[in-house]
DNA sequence: CGAGACATGTAAGGGGTTACATGATTTA
DNA sequence: TAAATCATGTAACCCCTTACATGTCTCG
């Protein structure tokens, strides 16, 4: 797709972005510019923000400067292809919609044979886990609502509440009424369920 | 994790899932299974469909029958082994809580230079997206509501259009009221940003 | 100056996507 | 019976995760 190589993944835009961002950075920086950003709402491990700078340099989208001594770190810049890279995926409309994936709604799913309670209980604990992001949001929201108001480094943000308070009420609603199983299709009469 | 070898993924559960409603299999069965069911918020592409049960068979949790002639079809059907994973991944708590990892967003978390209409475009693009989904999720519901009424099986659908709903809601947000970029930081006083 | 924390990487393996490739059935 | 479609798979690559491994600073 692009025009030597490699393929972007929204991993790259992240430090192409956040290198933008910040100017020239070391991947410990870029961890730490993460852990302060997006990682709310797109985490990785540390090992990525070292070997994705790598591949953006091996394809001419940054450049890299490493230290001779000492810790011998590498500092990474955008190059004039990094910056227009970024540009143009900024404006570039993305086709996917979200997924959810979520492994528990899986198991809402699949959960036939389970109990109603042990139903409720898979609910409940859905519950708490969303309760407690909630709350993480909630402080992040309190920490940089000072600095950053309504722009719009602080719209994810808003999305992420939203979000987590739909699954978080979804769950609820399963907690206070467990839905019944499906019930097991009579082989003799009608075509198999389409759910299935 | 499990006693032998593999690791069991979301993706060999769906697997496991599908071939216990449906009893044995051929994975073309299986593709037709997930479009019908799970995909309209866990997709994947066939292949994974032909490769999974493979290697689900070589750690015992699946047999294969195949066809001797013609098209030499591949039947799995779940073992012993196969049917225990599956409850107990039913009834065990799911830890990781849903993450957005939605690439327009993460635009949005970057659009610094991006004026206030190219956001704008941007937005209404999503509003689109979102509203075509939500018109197949409604199909989808209203062709499944007589035969699965409030059951479990429909459960997740009715996350899906909240989801959606949360999402469509915020981009029309964002489209009426743009937010303003995040002021460049002036590196003369204070740290710099938390969220950059 | 020793211990812990901070900082910086590498290696291996796996799951998933993309792309390719072909056999079998149906239909015109 | 040829074409189109349905059906069935394989191969390669790549990103990501997990795990390992080590060096450097800082503070008591």
């Amino acid at each position: 797709m692009s025009e030597d190589g490699i393929r972007l993944s929204p991993t790259s835009y992240v430090v192409l972005g956040l290198i933008h961002l910040r100017g020239p950075s070391t991947p410990y920086e870029l961890e730490s510019a993460v852990r302060k950003s997006v990682e709310y709402f797109w985490t990785f491990p540390h090992s990525q923000l070292y070997r994705e700078p790598d591949r953006l340099t091996a394809s001419g989208h940054l450049t890299v400067d490493q230290e001779p001594g000492g810790r011998r770190r590498k500092v990474f810049a955008l190059t004039p292809r990094g910056r227009s890279a970024l540009d143009t995926w900024l404006t570039r409309p993305v086709e996917d919609v979200f997924e959810m994936r979520d492994e528990a709604v899986l198991q809402l799913f699949f959960s036939d044979q389970l109990t109603a309670t042990a139903l409720v209980d898979l609910a409940r604990h859905e519950i708490a886990l969303y309760q407690r992001r909630l709350d993480e949001y909630e402080r992040i929201a309190a920490r940089e609502l000072p600095r950053h108001g309504q722009d719009r480094r602080m719209a994810p943000l808003r999305l992420g509440i939203k979000l987590a308070e739909a699954f978080r009420e979804f769950w609820e609603e399963i907690a206070a009424d467990p839905p019944p199983p499906t019930p097991v299709p009579d082989p003799v009469d009608g075509p198999p369920g389409r759910l299935c």
